[in-house]
DNA sequence: AGTTTATGTCAGCTTCGTTGACATTCCAAG
DNA sequence: CTTGGAATGTCAACGAAGCTGACATAAACT
């Protein structure tokens, strides 16, 4: 572990030098950066379809909760329905993305990935997951934790309480 | 630390269960729900004075690197010239930002923040480190270090060389 | 019957990517 | 010294993907 990290006074006081401004800084150009990496090859193979990152988003998403209705994906996605619109209107044209009518309130869409669909999401996906497992494994099992932990500390909050909320409520059912 | 992830086999393999595709999918939603968190801020003071991120990350880097050339800027942003152009104009037009001909190079420009630039870095960054600094400080330093070597990681390898190498210049004149 | 909810769509605007064309400046080869 | 290519910066136009606002439709709820 960083030695300029883990200095601490003779008294036990917790040593905060991970908290300076400068320190700050050097993480969030590090976010910004990483980013860039993190989406650098989805989006390779999004370009050759003339898809965006908006479109990957959707159907991973949809690949995680199959059924969804399109008002749970906005909550999750962030986005306005005219938006994420557009975006679904193509993939379903397109063949990769099913619509179903609800079947008790018929007012909603179930979405569901065609074979189509599974076959591109598992494309986006594996090259995304080369890359990060690549980090993982590089950094190594107790930095992979850190990782995490500081991600859902700089969640909103409510978003990530109301995507437990589905993932549950996906896996009791 | 997470105990699924410390368990070993009595032969002292690693154990791998850190790189499974499900961690390594959870990891991947954290990346973007976080990523969310970490822009939210700025993105809201940059709306108030019609903003957008791409001005965010050229205040950022011109603060960082006082005087630097457009070029330098291309390079460590990622976009086109045509592209850092219009966000550097309006820039310029607002008063953020100066533009000096260069002095041994009259091509170049070199770009530095203003009185007015420098304050409205200030207000920007301030609110991405409280965020920042508020996760940094709920996960702990082990935690920010693990975050840190996964990030890194992450980062296409060339961009990172080209970065420090920039860091080196700055520092060492 | 009337209201609310879920979804979809049209029109129009903005940011911020892209490519292409072009002007300016510098440097080096002839 | 001149001239042609390389580097740099700007202008124009296009596209993807956000946004707001307005409105339509159908289903569900009261």
């Amino acid at each position: 572990m960083n030695e300029r990290l883990r200095k601490r006074t003779d008294s036990g006081d917790e040593d905060l030098l991970f908290l300076t401004d400068d320190q700050i800084r050097r993480g969030i150009e590090a976010m910004f950066f990483a980013y860039r990496g993190f989406t650098a090859d989805p989006d390779r193979i999004l370009a050759r379809s003339g898809y965006g990152r908006a479109h990957h988003r959707a159907i991973h998403f949809i690949k995680r909760f199959p059924g969804t209705t399109v008002n749970n994906l906005l909550d999750i996605l962030g986005v306005t329905k005219q938006s994420l619109n557009r975006v679904l209107r193509r993939l379903i044209d397109d063949g990769l993305v099913e619509s179903r009518v609800g079947e008790q309130d018929r007012r909603q869409r179930n979405l569901y990935l065609t074979a189509k669909g599974e076959a591109f999401e598992r494309e986006l996906s594996e090259a995304q997951r080369r890359r990060v497992r690549a980090a993982y494994r590089a950094a190594g099992p107790e930095a992979v934790a850190g990782f995490r932990t500081v991600l859902e500390h700089m969640m909103d909050p409510d978003l990530r309480r109301h995507y437990e909320a589905l993932r549950r409520r996906r896996d009791g059912a």
